[in-house]
DNA sequence: TAGATTGTTAATCGATTAACAATC
DNA sequence: TAGATTGTTAATCGATTAACAATC
């Protein structure tokens, strides 16, 4: 059993949340254990690569019986860095910032909404999740007053390069970027993309695929 | 110059918005011809990886010049399916539904929305982009009256699977799914997941891993 | 024509699958 | 113990990179 973790790939690292999630579920159905055959079933993955998967972190399976649900879940949780607390704020406060703000998950899994900011004047002062909006003039004295781990983007493609700079420029280190846009940031900063219209084109892509005769 | 493309992977497919994005960028300022060495370089890909994505589709490049960037964008437009129009339904007019519904670029594209439908009572009737909310029972005169080519789905986890064999039933083949969870579809209809979740958590891991001493 | 850059083949790298000894 | 299933190595498959002849 081997502690520490050669480089973990990508493709593995995009794997974990569904780990999570799927370990999540089975822990509220009173699944004590599960095998790598059975959890590959459920996930559509093969064994081996559920296998593989979790080595790369380290032995949590034993021979002849399987993974202990619970176990699995507290490692993922670990691993996924999720046994920790983050601060968040959000910028840009239009129907995206809301839908954000109200994701309960966020804040059950210790990712806690602090701040909101806005330029447009007539949603400074609004409500969104529990936070009211300030304005963007506000930022720079809140992020120095409360290190911020997360900024949530959700502002207009236009500005979304820009926006991030003002952030990372703060100190700043991840960004869930929902800004349709790729931002360029220093090496230090993480930033996870949610491209809804890239999202919409591959599935029409797709349809194609599945509807056309061909 | 081939014309028909033998079986495309989904590693090639996941880069095809990107590229339709980058190629309407430098068509709107004017850019007449790329390389795909300078496209590499703005895209953070490889020239050869490019190449290869590209030459899966046909010949749109010339030897000595490079790509027309006109041609090409109109060339991936078409692969993606954004030469023809689509109708779709939003299920779920929560800040979700309502963030999608307003996305301009949804409608610029061709993909227009026709209708949205919830079940809270007090949702029903309101606006959301530009329909009137009706109640999830007229769902399905709906669609049996309108062809629907797209269900964006945005209704909570608990419900989403239900409401996936609902649409799915009525003929809908192709399925934009904000709710965070797996959904179980027949063979001949196309799911593509944006699971914000997944993606926060992929982004705490990556923040531990830069902010970490290891 | 000479220079540039594609299309395409071959080489390399990485991820998945298969197989099985280790072991619970 | 015998059966089951992991951890891990080896084989296969697929994607990326490198190289270069074709050609604009």
């Amino acid at each position: 059993m081997h502690r520490f973790s050669k480089k973990v790939s990508m493709t593995v690292v995009k794997r974990l949340p569904k780990y999570y999630q799927y370990l999540t579920d089975l822990l509220l159905n009173d699944i004590e254990k599960i095998s790598s055959k059975e959890l590959a079933s459920l996930m559509g993955l093969t064994a081996s690569q559920i296998r593989q998967d979790l080595n790369s972190f380290g032995g949590y399976g034993q021979q002849g019986y399987g993974y202990n649900v619970l176990e699995l879940r507290e490692a993922i949780k670990e691993i996924l860095g999720l046994d920790s607390d983050y601060t968040c704020i959000i910028i840009g406060s239009g129907n995206m910032g809301h839908a954000i703000a109200n994701y309960e998950r966020f804040k059950r899994e210790g990712v806690m909404l602090i701040g909101a900011f806005d330029v447009d004047p007539l949603r400074v002062g609004t409500v969104v999740g529990n936070v009211v909006v300030k304005h963007m003039d506000e930022l720079e004295g809140f992020v120095k007053n409360h290190d911020i781990d997360i900024c949530i983007l959700c502002v207009p493609r236009g500005v979304g390069q820009q926006v991030a700079k003002t952030v990372t420029d703060l100190g700043i280190k991840g960004i869930l970027n929902f800004s349709p846009l790729d931002l360029d940031v220093p090496d230090d900063v993480v930033v996870e993309n949610v491209n809804i219209t890239d999202s919409l084109f591959t599935l029409t892509y797709l349809l194609k695929e599945v509807t056309d005769p061909e």
